[in-house]
DNA sequence: ATGAAAGCGCTAACAC
DNA sequence: GTGTTAGCGCTTTCAT
């Protein structure tokens, strides 16, 4: 109906000019007391917004993150993105966010539309499948930092942030041990995905080196369903794990059901550890122990890489968001 | 560094206007195909992606939406920021997530981003405490449609898609009465929240009409704990409920470490039914039976409903989300 | 203390 | 088929 106010508008209404209009609204000191607070009161009464595309092309440069995510759900980039959206609104930036579907050529349109809004950055978390990563790297060319997080190419020439798998996998390991626990059973979830292979890796390789007594299995599950049907199968078998290593929330989630079902007390017929979020762990009783990959804090710290990188430190950065264990009582 | 292309540069390194390359990007039947041919040559090696901003500042009408939710949360908004975000993108919009924090002061920032972005229309949960809806109504009257989800206005002046609030609460209620249970708790969420008020009175009309000698009691918990620590104080009772009523997941969720905690079996030691989104009753064994109040369809629908709006229709509606029985083993 | 003017990248009406 | 032109709303340099 009635077209937004702009400084035109106020500036033939006032008859004074644009420039001035401008300048009173951004209280310049050359202008007067008196011209300030014609435009100011006019401005209000019109409910004027400065128009962001007018500004970003003027001014060639936005105030808008992107950030590419395979999806949202409640496992762990609701966290993230509730933080980096946190961040990035508190400190005068916008966050324009999509998801991929876990799917590459969508990822790749989703990079184009960044690239469109002519965003100042992007987030990115990489799908399953992403093989080529030389269209996120020709952003840089362009001045447009492109920080990779938790799911992150194996390419070392990138700016990346990732949850300390290494670290949450030992942490969590060290726990088990100390918990005496005899015959382990490892639950890792998609072996394509980088993340696991570095768990798998960093499981099997603590226990190679500190505990090579100790019994360990290890099965893959691509989602919840499996992570339980695993659970129950292995529950039938002659000699019981005395614990269960969640390499995730998915993970976790489908061996509670099973633990539910089995009628199983924690910890004493069977101890569970897993690495979480954090808002899992805490559906059940007793509480589960877990070391923390906190979507949050990772967003926190992306934040701030990008601030860097918008400052012009081109340094490519590997960060890891530190681990922490958080005692349940489920070990 | 290298500057992003531009019509006028490709144009200038082609020997050839501006508007020749516009309409040779857009297949314009005009333009010959050796020029079509050599303009998209270049674009593309150039990585030419039109300026969205200066595209939006010309055409007076951007493809972006807004939305505002209180807080990010796995409990309900990711799924409806998951389907907004895909049917959005899927469209050729995109989606500007804003969170309140629950606060109606950046809650009103939140839109005035918005409008500063020139978004083509705005979705907003409003926050628990927001009571002065007036500056949402202004943006219609710069025909930028506004829908409100889920949290509403009580104002009947204003386009609204809910849950269906009654109908999940009845559906529930009737259920409860199918199995037979006599002594019922029904935990309700904050107070002060529209959706509290609705199902909570849909809960107490449906038993005083259809089944009054039912005994009730009715609790409220405004968090996760509080649930958990009603359900724990009840069981201390010499008379306990037979069954439990959770009217959100939050509250499911307290209930069920309870549940846990007190080794009570479900069905038999006591039934439960919920409310939920869906995610949370799959976690448990048996599966809680609830009525489903879905994020996923709330955003389609929300979606459809904005479309109407953009193409012109400005007839205010109050749709609701149909509610579905999902029966687990729980009742 | 204020104004005039150029230009960001693009579209579209109008020429030829 | 292709070019010219005006203008969207704003910032910013240079005048006055």
């Amino acid at each position: 109906m009635k077209p937004a106010a702009t400084l035109k508008k106020i500036s033939e209404s006032l008859g004074i000019s644009i420039s001035t209009v401008s300048r009173a609204l951004k209280n310049h000191p050359d202008i007067s007391e008196a011209t300030k607070k014609k435009v100011w009161d006019l401005s209000n009464l019109l409910d004027y917004e400065p128009n962001a595309n007018a500004i970003n092309l003027r001014t060639n440069h936005s105030k808008v993150l992107g950030l590419i995510v395979p999806v949202i759900s409640g496992y762990f980039y609701d966290s993230l993105i509730a933080s980096l959206e946190e961040e990035t609104r508190l400190h005068g930036y916008s966050l324009l966010i999509l998801q991929s579907g876990d799917d590459p050529m969508v990822e790749l349109n989703n990079l184009k539309l960044c690239k469109q809004n002519r965003v100042a950055g992007v987030f990115v978390s990489l799908s399953t499948n992403t093989v080529e990563i030389s269209p996120f790297k020709k952003l840089s060319d362009n001045d447009i930092p492109v920080i990779f997080l938790d799911k992150v190419p194996t390419d070392v020439d990138c700016n990346k942030i990732c949850v300390a798998d290494v670290a949450a996998t030992t942490l969590a390991a060290e726990a088990l041990v100390e918990a005496k626990k005899k015959n382990i059973l490892g639950l890792f979830g998609n072996s394509k995905m980088s993340i696991t292979q570095e768990r798998k890796a960093a499981f099997h390789q603590f226990f190679a080196i500190n505990a090579p007594k100790i019994k360990l299995q290890i099965a893959d599950a691509i989602n919840p369903m499996e992570a339980y049907q695993r659970t129950i199968d292995i529950w039938k078998q002659a000699k019981k794990p005395d614990a269960i290593f969640c390499m995730s929330d998915e993970i976790l989630t489908g061996v509670m059901k099973a633990v539910q079902q089995l009628k199983l007390q924690l910890p004493t017929d069977l101890g569970i550890i897993a690495i979480s979020n954090g808002f899992i762990p805490q559906l059940y009783y007793p509480e589960i122990t877990y070391t923390e990959t906190s979507g949050y804090k990772l967003g926190k710290l992306a934040y701030t890489r990008m601030v860097s990188c918008l400052a012009g430190s081109s340094f490519i950065q590997n960060l890891k968001v530190d681990a922490v264990l958080v005692r349940g009582g489920s070990l």
